[in-house]
DNA sequence: TTAAGTTTGTTGTAAAAACAACATATTTGT
DNA sequence: ACAAATATGTTGTTTTTACAACAAACTTAA
């Protein structure tokens, strides 16, 4: 767990908590650490959880399956993030959604209710912590409503651009990598995947956008009549 | 205020204190009262905002609106229900969404940093309310994932099934009242009203619902096949 | 009670999406 | 370097949706 003690000091849950009590604090917690191949089911619909999932490495995807086998992915967590904290405390009976590894990740489980419950030993870090779960259970929820801002368009090609332009805002520039392949994307936006490569291979000959893999160009409007 | 009392001590953010300490408590916590009318905008979006409501009375629409006035209802808040309390620990510079009364509303506001944060006072109850609030946030989220349910489907009819069969579960009957208009549920499930409404009608020709205003039936299914 | 306003249902049309099937390109493992 | 597997792009067809325009039912307020 060592190793990733660069990753876990930059995480929220451990923020202004000191590296050297960061080790401590996991044993309190119950810290228990797994790794999975890509495509392995870190948790299953219908099971119950009663931990948190803290990405020390590689990736997830919240996703939720059909009978039919179709995917649609909910949320996509990276290194650093926490998942399932949401679950792990509701009285739902079981889990609405499946966890996935969208790559070869390394997790590490922490027992939820000891993190917002009181410590018994009282440590002086436990008040702290407890604050930062707030703070990223009010980010998991921001990030959710965020999503909706591209859902709710009606059309596979403003929900297309809703995104890009989102992916373009956060990277600060116009060319940007998205951390999806095209099916993911479809999954993520909720649309089929080849309509939606159609429709972005339009946009590109269009000249709004350009892209290489997974790395997106998008181009000024040269409407000067814009409204934004 | 005393007036609410029956639906404080109810709420989620009170849960396990006493009704002696409510109204102690939200003098601490600088609780202002607010009516709004039908349709009064609440909070719009690209404000800044601190504070957390609590809803006395009434129902609130959480929306997205777009540059053509185009409504997407993100969710649906009612009495003794909690909303905002993720944005005013954000971040963002500016509300991504606007909060609508959806129906003559009386909301409480209170200083939501004023929650998290340790009182001066060091009010016994403080502890608790921040448990409680672990919990609101995380139901908040769950909310938000159950919504994904019915929005992840790919045709209006498997929309309209999927959210009807959730409230028939809910309501533990097959026989329930939704608490939207058919505008608003279709803004909620993100289609257009009248293929929408045209939907609903073609499900009742054929003998899958009935309704009448906002009461709906569902009717089992006949095939002996069904896979559930 | 009546008129105006609002909500819901209905229909037709044009646009868009899903779906399927396949071609091409890229990645992976040996 | 090669074959196999996987990912992406392309095209045509069918189904579904959005949109518009209007009719009918219901609600509200004078």
């Amino acid at each position: 767990m060592k190793e990733y003690i660069d990753v876990l000091k930059k995480m929220p849950l451990f923020h202004n908590i000191d590296e050297k009590d960061i080790i401590s604090i996991l044993s309190c917690l119950c810290a228990k650490e797994k790794t999975y191949n890509k495509d392995e089911y870190i948790w299953s619909a219908e099971n119950k959880v009663s931990e948190a999932g803290i990405i020390l490495s590689g990736s997830v995807n919240v996703i939720k399956e059909d009978y039919w086998g179709n995917r649609a992915i909910i949320s996509k967590f990276s290194s650093g993030k926490m998942f399932g904290e949401a679950f792990s405390c509701s009285k739902l009976a079981k889990l609405p959604v499946s966890v996935v590894a969208s790559e070869k990740a390394k997790i590490l489980f922490i027992n939820y209710k000891k993190i917002i419950t009181v410590c018994p030993n009282s440590c002086a870090f436990h008040s702290k912590i407890i604050d930062n779960m707030l703070k990223i259970l009010a980010d998991n929820n921001i990030l959710l409503i965020q999503k909706m801002e591209h859902i709710v368009k009606r059309t596979t090609r403003e929900k297309i651009l809703s995104f890009l332009s989102e992916q373009a805002k956060k990277a600060d520039n116009n060319s940007f990598t998205i951390e999806f392949n095209r099916q993911e994307l479809a999954d993520y936006l909720y649309v089929d995947r080849s309509a939606m490569s159609n429709e972005i291979c339009k946009l590109r000959d269009e000249g709004i956008l350009s892209f290489n893999k997974n790395k997106f160009t998008l181009f000024e409007k040269k409407n000067p009549n814009s409204i934004n």
